[in-house]
DNA sequence: ATTTTTATTGTACAGTTGTTCAATAAAAAT
DNA sequence: ATTTTTATTGAACAACTGTACAATAAAAAT
């Protein structure tokens, strides 16, 4: 049983509204009769699928994590000049996808939005992690804390990327992590 | 030039009133008009100091992770078995401050909470780390971002062990902490 | 002690929120 | 093609939100 037509209608109509709204002014600023007003849906059927303006584009912003799942299975060849032999396969691909959907990453690392962002984040990180370090069969380690601890290192550093502005280049970062890792 | 009188009074009814209306509600679910009810402050005053409810309850966090730089001069004495010289002497507090503050950290990491509380425990764990990382000076390093990278690490095993309804103890997270230092 | 400054209060208003319900329209099932 | 199921609509309601402004009270400055 597939889902319902209109269902499908009145959620892109929302997703494409706020998408709309968002270039003017911020999430938080976005009220939902302002947005059921954009997409031309009634305000009560926006309560049948959602509760707040940002669960909207938070069902948006999970289609954008799966591209980590999925840039996962292609070759990798962005990275120039470093021996990438030290990076996980994972790991690697990580800055340039965030790079990728770098405006979006911006409303998801603002301080006034929920936690619920960075949670889908750091959930899609550590996985992918999880799934190199399976190989490791270590004893004592706990590999789901170990794999949280690595996630959440990288995306330490996308934090002070996105506090800089985004300022610094995907194989800087790419360079910086695999000279952390031989620190220690 | 002190602050105001009046706006002390002020805010440490909104305070009071907000701890207590958070043993019945999430924070999510406490209205200004019923914060200030119960403060018995006058919903106009609030919007003198503050937006939203969140804004209060910031406020009173950001108290908390002073106590992360105060103990930080006090001797630790919560680590048994483990040899804790492997560990940064600031490092080692945090899972204990954490413990200490843990019905307000169950707050901090709920994922409908905004971002803002996160960053203010980041920064501050990060700025420890910082001043220990200073007498490192290596080539090449980027200290600022391997600070966020070690912070935000600490912060994700912090996640895992929310996620786990704080279950672990204090010193099974050194020791992990420990383990995974030693990996690499 | 008096004046000056500033925070708080009360009231009001338009818009938003969250919910309910019967009527309608659209899709799915037969 | 018709029936059945289900999503959407519109209207209505009480409570909340954000803002403005004049009146008052409390603190600070003199």
């Amino acid at each position: 049983m597939r889902t319902d037509l209109r269902i499908i209608k009145t959620k892109e109509a929302l997703h494409t509204a706020l998408l709309d709204l968002l270039n003017e002014k911020d999430l938080q600023m976005v009220s939902i009769s302002e947005l059921c007003r954009k997409a031309k849906i009634n305000r009560g059927t926006f309560y049948l699928h959602y509760g707040q303006v940002e669960d909207v584009f938070g069902e948006y912003f999970k289609e954008i994590t799966e591209d980590l799942t999925q840039s996962y299975q292609e070759p990798y060849r962005y990275v120039t000049v470093l021996k990438t032999s030290e990076l996980n396969p994972s790991t690697i691909r990580i800055f340039h996808h965030i790079d990728k959907y770098q405006p979006f990453y911006r409303i998801v690392f603002s301080k006034k939005v929920p936690l619920t962002y960075y949670y889908l984040l750091f959930d899609k990180v550590k996985q992918l992690l999880l799934e190199d370090n399976q190989s490791l069969e270590t004893e004592g380690v706990n590999l789901e804390l170990f794999s949280a601890y690595q996630a959440n290192a990288i995306i330490g550093m996308i934090i002070d990327w996105y506090q800089h502005d985004f300022s610094y280049s995907v194989s800087y970062l790419n360079q910086q992590l695999v000279t952390f890792l031989n620190l220690k």
